[in-house]
This record gives structure tokens, C-alpha cells and sequence, in this order.
DNA sequence: CGCACGGAAGTTTACGTTAACATCACCGCC
DNA sequence: GGCGGTGATGTTAACGTAAACTTCCGTGCG
């Protein structure tokens, strides 16, 4: 700054003024400090800006992978809205989510070059962690319960769980079987909650779930024990992964989706419309989660306060393709059923 | 700083000691320090630092979109890698991959606070960018074959591709043919090309190749014309999504996999196992991909200079499983393609 | 007993930027 | 013609940290 300052003949005041795009600088000042600039290719030192400012202009993501469709979209969200309001993104991977290496990315955190911090993983890694970031850095959570305690944004997880329930219902199922996600993802503790009441609401005998791991491995897996059971004709899979597997584990045992079995996804990746039948499936939106993220993170930052805990659901909508049926007639099932049976 | 020092009666720069871990600190004197730090809540702040040491332990990675599988992982394996060396890293998403967009990325990237910039994009974009990085950040490119300008890491496109033709030869297919991705990708462009010359090279003919833009849909598309196509016994497709939808387009018209018809796909994305016929398919080592490209940057920043131009190149690995098959006899071929004309 | 030495801690300064204040020249008006 | 005002630019100081240098004190040795 102070070369560009003595090359231009002005001081770095004035330097300053013009890369900051002030008014009380003449055209001809300002061509001269440009051309300058442009000469010597300088460029602002941002941390010395950071430190003036004492704002980074840049909110930090916590998460522990990328690899699911969900954070990647939304953490991709985040980005695009951060960038569109002159934020940068800095994204802190925790390999295995023990409390921890989410405490050490809390600290890394702490030390970092962030605003606010977004966290996208289960709250319950934090509960114990004693680090606390520092003052004037603002938290929001995703896929979290802890909306006493947090800034939460995150989808309306129940409400679309109900509404993939009452879909198969509302096509005449005696009641709806349930592939859940595993037991430590709050998302799939809040599906699997929504399911089972939904069916106690409406009367209906509530099947053991079965458990798996988003994947489409565990599905497939998931979906053979259901083929040999007995009376199932419709299952709600918590995500469209596990859905996939589940579709092939069918498809092998020889129950036809959907005049033999119902099918309802959750999600909506892209793919799930070119599944071998394209699959029902409840649309997440999260594209609007992250626009929500960034939203309540500025908020924050620009009050200068830490918002009111408070849960923000963003809505879900039940996207009917083909991997749903009228339920087939009690004894059509069991004539087409028996002869599968190993 | 100041407040933590007086409150432990001691210097500043004592502080400072303390917080790096020097050794020339009595334990009573670090105790109180520490004790002081944690008393105040005292963290260092980063901004501070980076001017001191004129670095920010930080990576900038430019990318178009997290979308696609490939970049997610990526990126995570980046972020990853990076942590494990102190880097954080930022993210800096361009939504619509025009050179205006690159270009203000690039600009954003210079004022930001970035030891080293990696950019997964068509190197293409950037030809025309006459916006230069401030001197002394380093840039490593995926995606490209700009070796000569720039540092490149990538998959070895175009060994994934050839192993792909010459397994599909060996089972005696006749030919293979291609759904290539979107022209504008340079990996697209080198499966393609390298299909065509294995090809060649085996004195085949070559058929026309199909066009799709990565999403299952496309392969959809393609697997309807291909599924009339005389002859077609064999499909090497440019990615597994793409795979997923002319798979179900062949299961549609009746077209069995792999009995009738060979497919294999590429990057080994996690369902393509659960897939209606578990895929044959050529993986790519992202984790490897990322890790290089850390590793690059990395030497670069630590020797103060940029790397020599080249081209580092990640192998591939085919992965046979279900959907790849001796080709059938001609006269069957025709036989049971013959009713399904429409 | 005095002096050199070494380890612990303090002091000074610089990193690059910008807010706040100071200066200066020029303009218009009485 | 002097005086206040206004707009352009310069000067100073401060943001928080750490390297380099300085000071101080105790120890061991001749």
C-alpha cells in the first residue's frame, strides 16, 4: 500500500479511500492510484482489514461429512447465499463425530477466522463440551432438537414422515412399515417418532421398525427381512438410499412395486426419479435450509447479539411417483405372497 | 492479550509465549497465565496472527457446484486433509460457471484471507481471465488438461475408460458403445476420446456416441434410443447416475442386464452396488485426488513458490460385478432383440 | 568476592489497514 | 481584501500479535 501510495505521489490514506470506492476522492486522484494499483498488482491484505474491522466476513460450517446428498446440498446452499451477501465459507470436517474431535473442531474453530459458526450434525456431541466459543461468535444447528438451547433451523422432518404415513394410508393400507435410519441421527429418531404416532393416531397396529444406516447397502438388507413378511404391503424408508436397496432386495424376491408393495422415500435425490420404479419420496428442501442458515447466522451478526433460541422448520412436500399403490385386496396378497415364501 | 497479562501480572509478550508453547516460560508463570486466559476467555485472535505471519492456514477452493458426488468428495477429503496439516480451508462456490463468474471468484478468492487456491473446474473458464492471484498464492487444478500452464491433479480419465472397453472387449463384445457427459467437461472429453482409440486400436467399429449431461436422467434418455439400437450388446456410460437411468430405459424395453446387454459405468458412486443390476463400474479415488491436491498446495506455500507445471495423474480401478456378461451369440442377440423393436 | 554466563521476563517495534482528526487550498461573499 | 466554509488530501494512532532485542537476576567458577 505504501509502494502504491509513493508510486501514485499521494498518501496510503488516499490509497485506502480509493480501494474502499470512498467519494471524496477526484477522478483524477483516483486514476492515478489505480493505474498504481494495477501496476504494482496490489491487492487489500485482508487480515490486516479483519483486524481493523474486527469481522472476517466469513462464517465457519461444522460438519462431519459431506458425503450425504443432504449436506452437500446444503451445505452448498450456505455457500451461495453466504457469497451473495460477501461472506466466504470455512468448512471444518470432524473425521469421526466423538465429542472429542467435535470439541477440537470447536477449538480449531475458536481460533479461526470466522463470524459465526454453523453446525450441521447432532447436537448431542456437543452437550458436554465445556468450550465455548468466543464471545461474538454466533451459532445456528441443523438437524437438532436442542431449539431450547439453539438456533435451529432445520426441516419439518415430522410433518413430511405424517405425510408419507398418510399417503399409504389414504391408498387403503392396513398400516405402513418402517426402515428407519440409525438410532444416533436425530432426522431419523424425529421420521421414525412421526411414523408411529401418525399410525397409533389413525388406529392402525404399529410393525416393529427395522434399523439401517442411510445406505443403500442397509436397505437392501432391510428389504429382504419385509419381503418375507408377512401382510406388508406398504413400507415408509427414511431415506431414498436406504429406498434403492430396498427396491432391488424386492425386486429379487419377486414383490412387484407397487401392485404388490408400496414404497414412500425420503429426500428426493435426483436420482430417485430413475430408480428401477421411480420412487415416492418426501422432498426436502434444502437448498431453502441453508438460505435459512445464512440468514439467521447475518442476522445475528449484524445485531450484534446471539438470536433467541427458537426451531425454524422449513417445509416438506410429498412428490407421488410410481413406487406407490392402491393396496391390493387382503386375499390377492396372500395368494401372491405364499408361493414366495423360502 | 493485554488483559489477560495484567490480570497474571506479567508482559504481554509473555502471554504470547505462553499461547505458542515456548519453552522459556517457568511452570508458576504458565500457570497463571493460563489460568488468566481461561479465567478472561481468552483466545488469540486469528486476524492478529495472520498479519504477524503474513499466512492464514488457509486453502481456498473455487468449484461450480457440490453437487455432483465426485465434488463433494473432493472436497472432503480436501478439507480433511488440509485439517490434518492445520489448513482450514473456504469454500468458494461459483453458480453459474461463466467466465464473469470465475473471474469475480478469482477477485473475491485475491481479497480473501487464502494461503492457496484449488480450483475444480474446467480450466477452460479461466483461459480468458486476465485477473492474476496475488503473488504468492499458489493454484493446483482437478478436471483439466492444462498441465502445461498449471499444477493438475486428476483421475487417469482416460486408463478408467480404456479398462472399461477392453473388459467389455474380452467378454467378446463386438463393439462398445458410448453415453458420453456434457461436452464442456474435460473428464467427459477423455473417456470419450479414450473409448474411441481402444477402440480403434482393436481395429472395431466405432459407433456413434450418445451425449448426456451427467444426471440419471440423461442416461435415460440415451438407454431408450440404444435400447433399439441393432447390434448394441455392449454401453461404456461416462458415470453411474447416467448408468442408472439406461439401465432402467433397458429394463423397460425389455433389454436384460447383462444377459442382452453389458453396461459399465464410472466413478463407483456408493449405490451403484444396489442398482437394479449391482454395476460394473470404474472407481475413482477421490479421497487420493483430494489428498494430492492438499499435498501440492501444501509444498508449494512451505518452499514459497509455485510448483512446476504438470499433470499428476490418480489411477482408476474396475470393478466387475453384475451388469457385465459374455456377449450373447449374434443369432440370439437378433432373436431377442427382433419382438422388441417397436 | 567478583565476574561471566544463561535463563526468564519485559520493551520496542512492525505487520497493513482505516477512523478520526488535522491541514490546506480554493471559492464565494460581505 | 479578508473571512468563513467546503472539499480534497495528509497525519496520527490503533487494531492484536510476535520477533528481536534488552534487562534483570541468580548461579557457578576462578
Amino acid at each position: 500500500m505504501a509502494d502504491v501510495a509513493k508510486l501514485a505521489g499521494v498518501s496510503s490514506q488516499t490509497v485506502s479511500r480509493v480501494s474502499n470506492g470512498h467519494e471524496s476522492v477526484i477522478p483524477a486522484t483516483r486514476d492515478q492510484v489505480l493505474a498504481a494499483m494495477r501496476q504494482l498488482g496490489y491487492r487489500p491484505n485482508s487480515a490486516a482489514r479483519a483486524l481493523r474491522y474486527g469481522r472476517f466476513n466469513t462464517i465457519g460450517v461444522i460438519l462431519f461429512s459431506l458425503a450425504s446428498t443432504g449436506n452437500s446440498r446444503t451445505v452448498e446452499a450456505i455457500a451461495t447465499h453466504a457469497a451473495a451477501e460477501g461472506y466466504a465459507i470455512t468448512l471444518i470436517p470432524v473425521d469421526v463425530p466423538t465429542q472429542d474431535n467435535v470439541l477440537g473442531a470447536f477449538t480449531r474453530m475458536g481460533e479461526l477466522a470466522v463470524d459465526a459458526v454453523i453446525v450441521i450434525m447432532e447436537i448431542h456431541l456437543l452437550d458436554a463440551a465445556t468450550v465455548t466459543l468466543p464471545p461474538g461468535v454466533y451459532v445456528v444447528v441443523v438437524d437438532s432438537d436442542a431449539g431450547d438451547r439453539y438456533s435451529v433451523v432445520d426441516t419439518d422432518q415430522a410433518d413430511g414422515a405424517r405425510q408419507a404415513v398418510h399417503h399409504l394410508l389414504g391408498l387403503g393400507h392396513e398400516t405402513v412399515w418402517h426402515v428407519s435410519g440409525p438410532e444416533t441421527s436425530f432426522a431419523s429418531q424425529r421420521r421414525a417418532q412421526a411414523w408411529r404416532s401418525t399410525l397409533e393416531a389413525a388406529g392402525r397396529p404399529v410393525p416393529e421398525p427395522l434399523t439401517g444406516d442411510w445406505s443403500a447397502r442397509s436397505g437392501y438388507a432391510a428389504g429382504l427381512s419385509l419381503a418375507d413378511e408377512p401382510g406388508c404391503t406398504a413400507v415408509f424408508v427414511a431415506n431414498d438410499q436406504m429406498a434403492l436397496g430396498l427396491l432391488r432386495a424386492f425386486h429379487e424376491r419377486g414383490r412387484a412395486i407397487p401392485d404388490e408393495v408400496s414404497v414412500v422415500g425420503f429426500d428426493d435425490i435426483p436420482d430417485s426419479a430413475y430408480f428401477p420404479t421411480p420412487l415416492t419420496t418426501v422432498r426436502q428442501d434444502f437448498a431453502e435450509v441453508g438460505r435459512r442458515c445464512v440468514q439467521r447466522v447475518l442476522t445475528q451478526i449484524r445485531e450484534g447479539q446471539a438470536a433467541q433460541p427458537g426451531t425454524d422448520l422449513v417445509p416438506t412436500q410429498l412428490l407421488i411417483r410410481d413406487s406407490t399403490a392402491t393396496a391390493p385386496p387382503v386375499a390377492e396378497t396372500i395368494a401372491a405372497r405364499k408361493p414366495k415364501r423360502r
